[in-house]
DNA sequence: ATAACTTACGGTAGACGTAAGCATC
DNA sequence: GATGCTTACGTCTACCGTAAGTTAT
């Protein structure tokens, strides 16, 4: 048993069961792979995957619970290796973030800029996709924490903090209907094409739900996965947008008016960070979690993720 | 990194940073002992041991925390065994008891007896000795399981679990004068010369507790650590005994008699079974709990000492 | 003076990589 | 036939043990 034979287990099971590629992701060579495996499962008694000839096809039913405690295990040494990192005051390293388009390029960029100031020479890695990826990503370990809206409550695996909340706004070009009407009602909103979020790529809970307490339902004509593309379209009056307030502060379109501020069409949205249950991260994280919520003091990070 | 630094660095700990301890505990050399915990040292790049020259004085700070992940991982890793083992319906191995003498002379031959017959490859050890010795072989992973009395609620690495109740009795020689009184109280008990346990090695609070709540101060003459010791005094007529009830049930002493048993001067006591929590045991480990307390099933413990 | 850790060094087991073999798709 | 796992074998790293060196008690 070492911790190399580990590393493959949980690689494989990552990969598809694909014992190549695991090779070329952990950079040694596929027969030394197959071996140590084999080794392993000799040494505990038990066959870890189910076999079909010579190709991996699943996990035995033993297979499935040493996977989990291996991966706590890996988890806990990789744990142990930050905190020695971090005791060593060490300032250059890795910061994998996972992450969606909205935070990547509204909310990020600033804590982005002070970090890698601070920090020079810490490589920063923004792991963008949608919130099931971001997720994923968190709890596979591959990303130190996330940063996101949607869809990382459901997870037992992860502990997640607020860091500040939203609305969606309605978005139309300068001189449209709707910027010359007064009391707008979501129903003024709903006889325009409405151009927002892709629901399965972001997450647009509060968008719909908005419209259906309304009894409306809208004419979603198109959607999108970022914000940009959303406004892109609407700028060519092609329809009414609905995007996250933070998308529109950058000025980028400056054809582009918000309607109706004040009146709040959507319940506001929270954007967390979250981190993986037990997983110790690198004191220059917290830095940059503070950065982007202040009130997440790291002791208050470390507690809660690591208990015991 | 690697499991057998680990190991090394957690003997150097629980073997008072005597490494040449270390290396004969765990049949290595001294050389090669001191070598991996220095590799390790420098790989995490932190010194885990303060040194005065030559010599291991404690652990540094970084050490102490170190120790701790260290410890959860050796104990995850080792968990993963047992686990592979059971699944091979591994009959053979070993089962280390941790217990006080009343334990093992008194409630355990029964179960020993039997579980010896239904698992003839499977070597038992009872690691006898006191309350704290008991809690603490535990504690360190060096026996599987604790049964015991006293000392083991206090330690929030165990979880303990009841199995039976049973009192102190009051003993003398037959014909002794306790033996003629009728109404017996324990003033008429502390006008003897009392003979019991050692406090320090078998604690003995329900005794103390009863005698301080009757407002009276025994005699306490002589204390030993087992039973059959008192029993012997006892019977030499050198004062009144006060065992443990299931002590009376073996009939080796046929002078000696218990006075007053229905008066029940003592509260009763609780034999419990301790493991340390996240520890996973051998499958022929709950089978020998359930023989001594059919009520504490395999899944019942597994999922309170195996939370997640 | 003794106990105890470190350093040096030679031997060996085991991990790694290349290449050939064989089983699925 | 292509992909992908296993087996065989040579290489080399790194762990282990002996022995000598060094530092506290």
């Amino acid at each position: 048993m070492n911790f190399q034979q580990f590393r493959f287990v949980r690689a494989a099971v990552r990969n598809d069961l694909n014992l190549t590629e695991v090779a070329s992701a952990l950079y040694t060579s596929q027969s030394g792979v197959s071996k140590q495996i084999k080794d392993l499962e000799s040494e505990l008694g038990i066959e870890l995957f189910v076999r079909k000839g010579k190709r991996l096809t699943g996990l035995t039913k033993a297979g499935h619970s040493a996977l989990q405690m291996i991966e706590r295990i890996l988890l806990e040494t990789e744990n142990l290796r930050r905190y020695a990192d971090q005791y060593h005051e060490q300032e250059s390293g890795r910061l994998v973030i996972a992450t969606t388009h909205n935070q990547a390029i509204y909310t990020l960029p600033g804590a982005v800029q002070k970090f890698m100031k601070l920090y020079p020479k810490v490589n920063i890695e923004l792991r963008q996709g949608t919130p099931k990826y971001v997720t994923q990503t968190v709890i596979n370990g591959i990303a130190d924490f996330a940063i996101a809206t949607e869809g990382m409550d459901q997870h037992a695996e992860l502990i997640t903090y607020p860091c500040f909340s939203w609305r969606h706004v309605v978005v139309v070009p300068r001189g449209h209907a709707l910027t010359k009407k007064n009391n707008i009602t979501l129903a003024d909103v709903a006889q325009y094409p409405i151009i927002t979020y892709n629901h399965e790529f972001t997450g647009r809970t509060s968008i719909s739900s908005a419209f259906v307490q309304a009894g409306l339902t809208p004419d979603v004509r198109l959607t999108a996965i970022d914000a940009d593309v959303i406004k892109t379209y609407v700028d060519l009056g092609l329809g009414v947008g609905i995007v996250a307030e933070i998308a529109m502060r950058d000025g980028k379109y400056p054809n582009l008016v918000t309607v109706a501020e004040d009146v709040k069409f959507f319940e506001p949205c929270t954007t967390k960070i979250a981190i993986r249950r037990g997983t110790l991260l690198h004191s220059y994280a917290y830095r940059f979690i503070e950065m982007v919520a202040p009130e997440l003091k790291e002791a208050e990070l470390r507690k809660t993720a690591n208990p015991a």
